[in-house]
DNA sequence: CGGTTGACCAAGT
DNA sequence: GACTTGGCCAACC
């Protein structure tokens, strides 16, 4: 039985690029409402290139946050093709169902 | 085993 | 629309 932390880790990884998920939504298929456990399992992420943590964002669509700062993770969301308006992102658009 | 922490959330002010 | 409060739950000490 792997710890909490790792089933994120292994949901998050089913997250193509170009598409984004929630934290809500990673506790929620875990079947539990632990969002800051989540959130907590992913400032730990031993599996950080292996996991892509950047893609994950707040339930509003908002950035969050990130171990190398906010920025970098918009940084990034672009990179993949993510349009981000205002530090938001659109859930519509990018957010990818489990 | 109890208390603290946290990359959160929802509702209230 | 920005800030505060309370609540939830797993990991860590």
């Amino acid at each position: 039985m792997k710890s909490f932390n790792e089933r994120c880790y292994i949901i998050l990884k089913k997250v193509p690029k170009g598409k984004i998920t929630t934290y809500n939504a990673i506790a929620k298929k875990l079947n539990s409402k632990a969002y800051s456990a989540v959130g907590n399992a992913m400032n730990k992420n031993p599996y950080a290139p292996n996991v892509p943590c950047h893609r994950v964002i707040r339930s509003d669509g908002t950035i969050g946050d990130f171990a190398s700062g906010p920025i970098a993770k918009i940084k990034i969301l672009k990179k993949e093709g993510i349009e981000i308006k205002k530090g938001k992102i659109d859930l519509k658009k990018y957010e990818y169902k489990l």
